[in-house]
DNA sequence: CGTCTATTTGAATGTACTCAAAAGCGGTGG
DNA sequence: CCACCGCTTTTGAGTACATTCAAATAGACG
């Protein structure tokens, strides 16, 4: 074959880099030889709790989760991506500890993945890799700080009305349950606000 | 004088510091000239809405606060610290942007500062001190990524309790209504929480 | 189609909030 | 050193937001 179908996923990747830092295609070529690609059904989990999170995760396609499921089995969604988003238990990716959540497929999802190793010997080979990863860590620093402000000064409405806004492309991706898991709050709490507000979507 | 007041802040900063990597005297000698040091009274701002924070800062003596005011004219306290502690708004330093929190002193407080751009380049420097604060750095993200885990998933006693326990030392030195503000409750119902369990706490 | 999972409904309950007022406590000035 | 003032904490009643549990309905997929 002349373009293998990763070949897609890898130039998707490059095309990510490329937006935030100018990456020759020759440097983008090292880096290849490092990556992985990754198929996962859906529901399926690329990581559970007790593994660690050993690479940087891309998704070419699909969409993914993050959560915690607690000691009453209930699950608190942390993360949803969709092509295009790294999502990833930066926590352990960060410590190399064993994570304590779930990162689960929500559709037939494909990821471009670097280890950890690979990654930090390019961040000296190619030093606008190290920034360009470092603001992909700030990023999930600062969403998670917004997010803690947010779920501690807004009511649950406002809340499902803030993440159909800044989710509004993706919205219908996602089971309703989980969009409770990540609102905090239960399904059917969910499904009586958007009974309760039905005229205030279309 | 001989040992300025300053020297002891400097010193406690340097012990720090050596807990975690090896830095010589000689080294830390070229950090001293970019330090300052700041005090502040009671309830006095170090940082309010609209600066940047444009210090990493460490606590010599004292108590801070970081917290957020909503549109409710409710506080939602994201940190505190005491001496030996770094309290910082790391959104607004990493990204060099406007702070939406109050960073505040809960009693008379001794800080050491270094300012980000002396910072960034002691990075090259002295590389031991890049890794340093990137465990810093790291250890807020993880402290934020619990902390929303822990918020979600657990009643308002339930995080009260693990308050007392985290902070088992620092306790009586903030005022309950920061503590409420800190688990997200209003002070009439964390102090509610304390008389329904008063045979808990001795 | 039939089965399995997700969503909706409704009633009863619980957790946390609001508002108002009283009590406690700490610092300051006389 | 005590009295007063302002801020913090407590108390209680009434209310609102969100949960639990159980059952019915709707959707997805083989």
């Amino acid at each position: 074959m002349d373009t293998h179908p990763d070949q897609l996923a890898f130039q998707h990747l490059h095309d990510e880099i490329n937006s935030e830092i100018r990456l020759s295609k020759e440097k983008f070529k090292a880096l290849e030889s490092a990556l992985s690609i990754e198929t996962l059904k859906k529901k399926e989990y690329l990581i559970e709790p007790g593994q660690i999170s050993t690479h940087m995760n891309f998704i070419h396609k699909g969409c993914l989760r993050v959560f915690y499921l607690d000691e009453q089995a209930q699950e608190h969604t942390m993360q949803v991506g969709v092509e295009g988003w790294w999502v990833s238990d930066l926590g352990s990716f960060l410590r190399w500890t064993p994570s304590d959540l779930y990162t689960q497929a929500l559709e037939e999802t494909t990821l471009v993945r670097i280890p950890k190793k690979e990654l930090e010997e390019l961040y000296f080979e190619i030093p606008e890799f190290s920034h360009f990863f470092r603001q992909k860590i700030q990023g999930g620093y600062i969403a998670l700080q917004e997010r803690t402000v947010h779920n501690m000064s807004r009511d649950a409405y406002a809340r499902y009305k803030d993440f159909r806004k800044k989710y509004r492309n993706i919205e219908q991706r996602i089971p309703q349950y989980v969009v409770a898991s990540y609102l905090g709050v239960t399904p059917e709490f969910l499904s009586s606000l958007r009974k309760k507000h039905a005229n205030d979507f279309s």
